[in-house]
DNA sequence: AACGGGACATTGGTCCTACCAATGTAGAAA
DNA sequence: TTTCTACATTGGTAGGACCAATGTCCCGTT
């Protein structure tokens, strides 16, 4: 985003010419497509050789076009035959992986990430509170049956993957795709972490916190069903950032010192 | 992320055999070094005829992978001597791109977008109000002088980025990074809405709200200054879903009628 | 000595050709 | 009719060649 900043009249400034390289041009060409809706999710783009040749391009910085779509999660690469280029229908993942890589470049703390985190996912309860169905309240009941499952038979990972799935369904049941999408992300970032950090710690409390939960969702009261979502989200938060620390000790700098952008 | 769903004894399933693709494996490679902090922002890789030497592959197959890794923001290609794949610290931009390609493949709603903005956006202004400095509030009052003077002067294109670069700044005395860009994203999605359909709608009673906003971010009324921005979000919100469904009028899908995932 | 300009080496960007690998299909064989 | 094989199509990889941008070094001029 342009930045006006603090100057109010802006003096007249030319922007730098800069080349366009061929499978930029290709790849706006594409999303423009997209974006006037002449291309839709199913769709299915010519073969890398004759969309080379109907662009002008050779079939090397077609491919690089395609490849960088195909990371954008825009369109899906199939080989044979009946292969070719398709416009995927909306590829969650991607957003995963750009938030990953933020993390991995250091452009985010763990801090950050489960601040936003207990954010979104508040909002999100008070959301639920209102939209869920009956059929959602009771595959939430069934989601917190299996964990509960899981915690007594000591199935760690799979118990994790319950507990995370949970918060998945909370956000389902808000009928709102990004918001699905970015819980989804944060959630999937942050089962890495427990993952990679805690082992298969047990996380003391859970089942009896959604428990009340539960109650909280069924009678619709979303202000003590946040309160208590809050509550679990911040003491899960303690304990990660403990045996986070523990584990890197020393290895990386300290909170938020990081440099002003660009 | 895996959904375990219903069932809850998983029987035995065979992973698919993916072959992974040459620049697959690459890209893997590259992030792994960076996730284990080997690869660090600034960080300069050999030239790609090198690159592919060590990676036993072909330099076609290398461009991929940089030119992967370069559109999901984490390097940076500069040509000549000096030139090279500079490892980037961390690109918001690549956020904005995900959730605006998620727009136009039709997976996210207007609806939706403005939802989503309006959550995160209330609960970073409740976090501005106990964290924003001084200097952070001195900024965001000169950012409501120049809307002001914007609006008076009928400047519509700066008045609008001077409003949106309000949220920005909202989002900057959190001190937290993901909020931010999450917030750069959501806005600037926004903004090409409001600059495609709305041209330059003037948006009735922004400086008076913002005024008001500002007094209890002063104050540091966390309440009341949440109910300020939210009221005048879902006002923004009507007018832009009006002209929206006036400009698109039978050309698009009514309301989430959307697939389910996968 | 200071400055300016041009040759040069390095590196990404593009093009081309060839071949491999996967995949679906049509036609031959049982 | 069914099954299997050969083949055509399409993405994936390899490798070589040349162009374009960019910084550096050296030479000549002032």
């Amino acid at each position: 985003m342009a930045r006006p900043s603090s100057k109010i009249q802006q003096p007249l400034t030319f922007e730098p010419i800069r080349r366009r390289r061929a499978f930029e041009e290709v790849c706006e060409r594409i999303r423009h497509q997209l974006s006037i809706r002449a291309l839709r999710p199913g769709d299915k783009l010519p073969a890398e050789r004759e969309l080379a040749v109907q662009f002008g391009v050779s079939r090397s910085a077609l491919r690089e076009a395609l490849r960088s779509l195909e990371i954008a999660g825009i369109v899906e690469l199939r080989k044979g035959v009946k292969g070719g280029a398709f416009i995927r229908p909306g590829d969650p993942t991607s957003m995963t992986r750009v938030i990953q890589d933020l993390v991995h470049l250091g452009a985010i703390s763990l801090d950050d990430l489960t601040e936003a985190r207990l954010l979104i996912q508040t909002g999100v309860v008070r959301l639920a509170c209102d939209r869920a169905t009956k059929a959602d309240i009771e595959t939430i009941g069934r989601n917190i049956d299996a964990t509960e499952e899981m915690t007594r038979l000591g199935r760690h990972d799979e118990r994790l993957r319950y507990a995370m799935e949970f918060y998945r369904l909370l956000a389902l049941s808000t009928r709102n795709e990004i918001l699905t999408i970015l819980v989804d992300a944060l959630t999937d970032i942050l089962l890495r972490f427990l993952r990679g950090i805690a082992g298969g710690a047990p996380t003391p409390g859970l089942v009896e916190s959604r428990r009340r939960f539960f109650r909280h969702l069924k009678a619709g009261d979303a202000e003590k069903a946040t309160q208590e979502i809050e509550s679990h989200l911040v003491k899960l938060h303690k304990l990660l950032t403990q045996s986070y620390a523990r584990s890197q000790e020393g290895a990386g700098e300290r909170r938020r010192p990081r440099r002003a952008r660009e």
